[in-house]
DNA sequence: ACCCGGATAAACACCT
DNA sequence: GAGGTGTTTATCCGGG
């Protein structure tokens, strides 16, 4: 016999974050045992089973102190549930739900009654229809009030963050997820204030990215819940990662998010002049490229552009080569590979990795499982992480690494340098940059950008727009 | 702890 | 003189 419950429902109102929702199941299970006979009646709900057993909407139905008046003859208060209303035959068969184990279970009473008779006529004595029992009663019904209203909001919470995080509960499988949006680094930090106001925070994603191995771990912001930021960590170079097929393939959605490419300036600005068809571009072009590929680069225009010129002069893979057009850049592949070593040869660790390339989900399932933490969720483990959508993604990731490896050994020389499988691993690591307020509208002319033309002509530079020239 | 690579900021020079 | 371009240095940060 324990009514210690009460006083965690109490607590749990005034502090409903102090609790998980094991601790609601703990709770539950407290309530119910104190009651076997409810517990009986209502045996068939899975006890797993938050929303049917749970302090949910459901669950009123078993705990509500409703006041009967045909419980005595006196009309004293009592406490029924409508299941009990139609056994109240139990009553006589000692089961009542403030009863149970010789105790009475009145909020806060728990005297102790010999018989089910004694326990009547204590209740029918200390527990009159009086100012004191209105008030417990009232008391309790907010007690169940709060705690519905509790699980609703963790229920929309819930909903939220499984809708963002595109994982369908009962679809068996969702669409792709922009998976280089998630950050196992910044996401324990800022998972806390992952509050579902700021969950519909989307970026204006119409695309997701589409190969979510060259992606790499992701990033799950968690105020924006898109990358916004400056990445300190990115696919380094030495990995080799496949830029010209991840930007390709995620092409509309770099150019209409903002979200930062996952790759370093030098391979950014290499990638620009390789896709020219001279193989060179001057200063000005590769700005061009930068902020018709990638919507990120429209923004903060002094900062990248410096970047970029930075990385232009500072590494020798890029040539300084004067035309009739001026001065203009090329990519020195020797170079480039110089800086590149490929650490996917004779690297066990590397190696190892590339084996067991499930692994990639490991970011994701740790960012979702401290999010899940965060939330007070702590029902998430690794292995529950198994949904589709993850399991669509590791085969995703180890067939872009299939196909990376074989890329890799079959041409050394792949005009692509780097193309490693083990970028495919590498997580991406986001440090968080507030949003800058003045900044939040987004892509600017996003069906304007999406519908130019690679050549861009008209040279229009984004920094020039008011917006993009923040604080700096 | 140290080194390294990358990002960022800034100063400066040169040129148009 | 203003702005663009190019170079260099310094600092910070995170990973190895």
């Amino acid at each position: 016999m324990d009514t210690s419950y009460l006083k965690k429902i109490y607590i749990y109102i005034y502090h409903p974050l102090l609790f998980s929702e094991q601790f609601l199941q703990q709770l539950w299970k407290e309530v119910t045992s104190s009651h076997p006979a409810e517990e009986a009646a209502s045996n068939n709900h899975s006890s797993l089973d938050l929303s049917t057993t749970c302090v949910s909407s459901s669950a009123p139905s078993k705990t509500s102190l409703i006041i009967n008046p045909h419980a005595s003859t006196n009309g004293q208060l009592s406490v029924h549930t409508p299941k009990r209303e139609s056994l109240s035959h139990e009553e006589h068969s000692h089961s009542h739900p403030l009863y149970g184990h010789g105790v009475c279970k009145w909020p806060g009473c728990e005297a102790v009654c010999e018989d089910f008779q004694s326990f009547l006529k204590h209740l029918n004595s200390e527990h009159a229809l009086d100012d004191r029992s209105t008030a417990q009663c009232r008391v309790q019904m907010q007690v169940v009030q709060q705690l519905e209203l509790q699980l609703a909001k963790d229920k929309e919470r819930l909903q939220a963050m499984m809708t963002h995080l595109h994982v369908k509960s009962t679809e068996p499988k969702a669409t792709p997820q922009p998976l280089n949006l998630v950050s196992s680094v910044t996401l324990s930090k800022t998972a806390s204030e992952a509050s579902p106001q700021s969950l519909p925070h989307t970026p204006t994603t119409p695309t997701a990215p589409i190969t979510p191995v060259t992606q790499g771990p992701s990033v799950i912001t968690t105020t924006s819940m898109h990358n916004v930021g400056p990445i300190r960590r990115r696919y380094s170079d030495k990995y080799n990662v496949p830029i010209s097929s991840d930007i390709a393939q995620n092409q509309e959605f770099y150019k209409n998010a903002e979200v930062r490419p996952p790759f370093t300036y030098a391979s950014l600005i290499r990638q620009a002049i390789l896709e020219s068809p001279e193989k060179q571009l001057t200063l000005n072009e590769i700005y061009n490229w930068f902020t018709r590929m990638f919507a990120y680069f429209r923004r903060n225009a002094a900062t990248w552009k410096n970047a970029v010129r930075h990385n232009l002069s500072l590494h020798k893979c890029f040539v300084r080569v004067e035309n009739v057009k001026g001065a203009v850049w090329t990519v020195d592949e020797l170079e480039f590979q110089k800086r590149r070593p490929q650490k996917i040869s004779g690297n066990p660790s590397l190696i190892k990795n590339i084996q067991t390339s499930h692994t990639y989900c490991t970011p994701l399932n740790a960012a979702l499982q401290a999010s899940m933490a965060e939330n007070s969720i702590p029902l998430y483990t690794t292995a529950s992480m198994g949904n589709p959508t993850l399991g669509n993604l590791a085969s995703a990731m180890r067939e872009e690494l299939n196909g990376a490896m074989e890329h890799t050994n079959s041409n050394g020389s792949d005009s692509s340098p780097g193309r490693s499988p083990m970028q495919a691993m590498h997580p991406v690591h986001v440090k968080e940059e507030p949003l800058d307020p003045d900044e939040n509208e987004g892509p600017l002319s996003l069906v304007t950008t999406a519908n130019h033309s690679p050549d861009f002509d008209h040279d229009r530079d984004y920094e020039d727009e008011p917006v993009n020239e923040d604080i700096e």
